[in-house]
DNA sequence: AAATCATTTGACTCATTAGTCATTTTGCCT
DNA sequence: AGGCAAAATGACTAATGAGTCAAATGATTT
């Protein structure tokens, strides 16, 4: 097995269990059956160790939203629920990195890792904000400050909840009531009743990061490469879109698992690739996914 | 001045800019203007200091929050919004001690110190719970667990935020906002047409932590004086029980100051034990705030 | 089998820091 | 001033753990 991610998975699950500057590098290489030594011939210290780890499983959490976020004919309210329910599907997948980072300790040590956790804020931000201007229209932007850290907050939560498993709940479920809480709290606010306690003044670093987000989030070339396939697809006629999306999505759940099989990944690509009209996207795609 | 709380103060700030485990013994001792060996008189570990640290602030935070809770004449929608703009106002002032306790890095590295914040948050769910019964009666319940954990973890969002300087709402008008939160999702949920994610089985451990927290906080020496005293001025006639609820205010007022003045205090309890309807209750209590 | 290259090892260095304690300083009393 | 006890000091110990590197082991080629 691949060595490198061996030593990820350790290292994940001990920094859950036990906290970043309570695992030392030994008992991490104990517990994968290496030196010390070698362990440091993968990773240079214990920061670029940590920030690999942000690295790896950040990507596999958020792109599944991403990819939801992609889908055209799906309403917004039911894009937002879906959204929330494969983001609780991924963190069921990978709850000791879930543990790891709800800890929070590791941003404490770090510049880099810090400004990491920053970023997938921004991003879940971002995707929040997306979904809220759809939902309600401009009139909302007033709130929004509001109705984001609410609904963050609430989604943190229930996170925390199933990370721990004291809520079982079906990922279906808590999108759905997660969509529900936020409409109710925007409805109230468009209302007029009630006031804002936030605003963009008192936000103001926040909206620079969002935005500095929003440039980040569409030039990361993995998902790049999969928003242009998408757009691509959107635009073929749906009887000919159709096997198409199948294929994609069942090369997106692919990618998800913990042991993605190169085969089946090989093998939904050339289904992709059968179709002249979508062939360099999904070359491209496949270069991210399957580099050479 | 006080040495011990000069200490706790440097110390508490530290912690809230680096970290407790970034902190060296030898940074406290210095920022104090004392020499290692000399803190180590006061405090006999470092895990000791912390401990210190979480009981000195522990109390004052949340036993404001407490004696508004004994109000009788207090409406429960006021009660709770009042008791969330207390709360409020305690963490502006306490905000290094704030910023310290979200950090929430201290908890992995001692038993007790995670015991404690357990209990504190058991504290908090205990009086939110007491409120969602009051306010919506028993048919709330089997929803009560989705509430306390959606609300609490709004109302820690909106800290965090006022903690870091990112909102500087006032307290009165955050409590409305979270009390109107509540409002709205209780409403929701006994309107019957969404079902509850949580209930007592998945958080059977929590229901024992609560009971026991229940039977800790009815028995905490000084807060027992404050509900031992106000039970018995809310049984006076309203024109006697006025001036010396005032006093009682004021008492309580002053003991959450940071240097609270002994004279004043002396003082006040004066003015109380002039009644002899309450002298035994008011003795009690100046024993506790005012040991010999 | 010998030579060469790559990988792996764990004993070692070095920096940090909690906690100790012999010595010094301070403040107080006679 | 001198004597004395309490308080304060900082050099010291001991433990821990990140990171290094010379030597050993293993794989591959000739």
């Amino acid at each position: 097995m691949n060595k490198r991610e061996a030593i990820l998975e350790a290292a994940v699950e001990l920094f859950a269990e036990k906290g970043y500057s309570q695992t030392s590098m030994q008992e991490i290489a104990d517990r994968v059956g290496i030196s010390k030594g070698s362990l440091y011939s993968f990773f240079t210290s214990k920061e670029d160790l940590i920030i690999s780890i942000y690295e790896h499983y950040q990507q596999l959490v958020f792109e599944r939203v991403f990819i939801v976020g992609l889908d055209r004919h799906l309403p917004p309210r039911e894009k937002l629920e879906k959204q929330f329910q494969v983001q609780f599907e991924g963190i069921l997948e990978y709850k000791a990195y879930m543990k790891m980072h709800m800890r929070g300790e590791t941003a404490a040590n770090s510049q880099k890792v810090s400004a990491m956790e920053h970023r997938m804020r921004g991003r879940l931000f971002s995707w929040l904000q997306n979904r809220l201007l759809e939902l309600y229209g401009e009139g909302i932007s007033i709130y929004k400050w509001d109705l984001l850290f609410m609904v963050q907050s609430i989604y943190r939560t229930y996170m925390m909840l199933m990370v721990n498993g004291q809520a079982n709940a079906k990922p279906l479920d808590i999108g759905k009531h997660i969509g529900r809480q936020l409409d109710l709290m925007a409805k109230d606010f468009l209302n007029g009743d009630s006031k804002p306690i936030l605003n963009d003044e008192m936000l103001r670093d926040f909206i620079v990061d969002m935005d500095r987000e929003g440039a980040f989030v569409s030039f990361e070339k993995r998902e790049q490469a999969w928003k242009v396939l998408y757009e691509k697809l959107n635009r073929l006629e749906p009887e000919q879109s159709f096997p198409l999306k199948e294929a994609a999505n069942r090369i997106s759940e692919e990618t998800r698992k913990a042991r993605p099989e190169k085969l089946v990944l090989k093998g939904l690509f050339a289904l992709l690739k059968q179709n002249n009209e979508i062939i360099i996207e999904a070359r491209a795609l496949e270069e991210e996914i399957l580099p050479v």
